[in-house]
DNA sequence: CAGGATCCTTTACGATACTG
DNA sequence: CAGTATCGTAAAGGATCCTG
């Protein structure tokens, strides 16, 4: 129970844990990465569009996890001149950068996937 | 308000928004990358010693991460025939393939922290 | 249409004490 | 040492109704 020495290559040292909680803070709920996974393919949605789009998720839940999002700039909130008025979210710039970790995410999601219906398999 | 056809490069599909809800339902929770963090340097430790490295965490709440963790194959637990008992928790292989995603997620959320403090200096 | 207000249920989390 | 039991709080989430 020795602890092994700081030989380590890749620790997950005090500044990334942060990092990471960080990341976990902006996205954390039920609802984040689906909201943004709608939106990062490039779609400009509307409240309703949203409604039907993140499935499950009501009114109220939309609302604040949209608020949560705008104010982390990864989401851009625009108000048009109709009657009623109109709203469209779109993804940010800077929230297209969640891409690349966003991949690792599905990639390894996908491959966990694959290895628990392997086990039950046999 | 229109949808932009579907001529995207990386859409996250049905499939994909499915494995990143796995990822976040077994990362899920306040400590879990934490623990994940601390182990997956290479340390063999025993419950004590996580509980003094990941800061903060109560007895019960380390011990039922845990048992989410092993359960996930994600850790492995080891019982030694000392008196009192002792137990040892180590990544496994497979938590080890976590690392390019939690690569990625601390890569993010320290450009993050770059951003947000460069707006506040500004 | 785009939300806010209200009320309610369900988890998550935490402190403390206790056991083999 | 390695947990479990019990109790209590706080936060997350959901249903329904309401409004400009």
């Amino acid at each position: 129970m020795k602890k092994t020495a700081e030989i380590n290559k890749t620790p997950v040292c005090k500044v990334r844990m942060q990092a990471i909680s960080d990341v976990m803070s902006l996205l954390s709920g039920k609802w984040k990465f689906h909201i943004i996974g709608t939106l990062i393919e490039g779609n400009t949605l509307g409240f309703m569009d949203l409604l039907r789009e993140v499935n499950g998720i009501g009114s109220k839940m939309l609302s604040k996890e949209l608020q949560d999002l705008e104010m982390n700039k990864l989401i851009s909130r625009t108000v048009h001149n109709t009657k009623p008025v109109t709203v469209s979210y779109a993804i940010t710039e800077y929230g297209q950068t969640l891409l690349p970790m966003i991949n690792e995410m599905a990639k390894w999601g996908v491959n966990y996937r694959k290895m628990v219906f392997n086990e039950h398999v046999i």
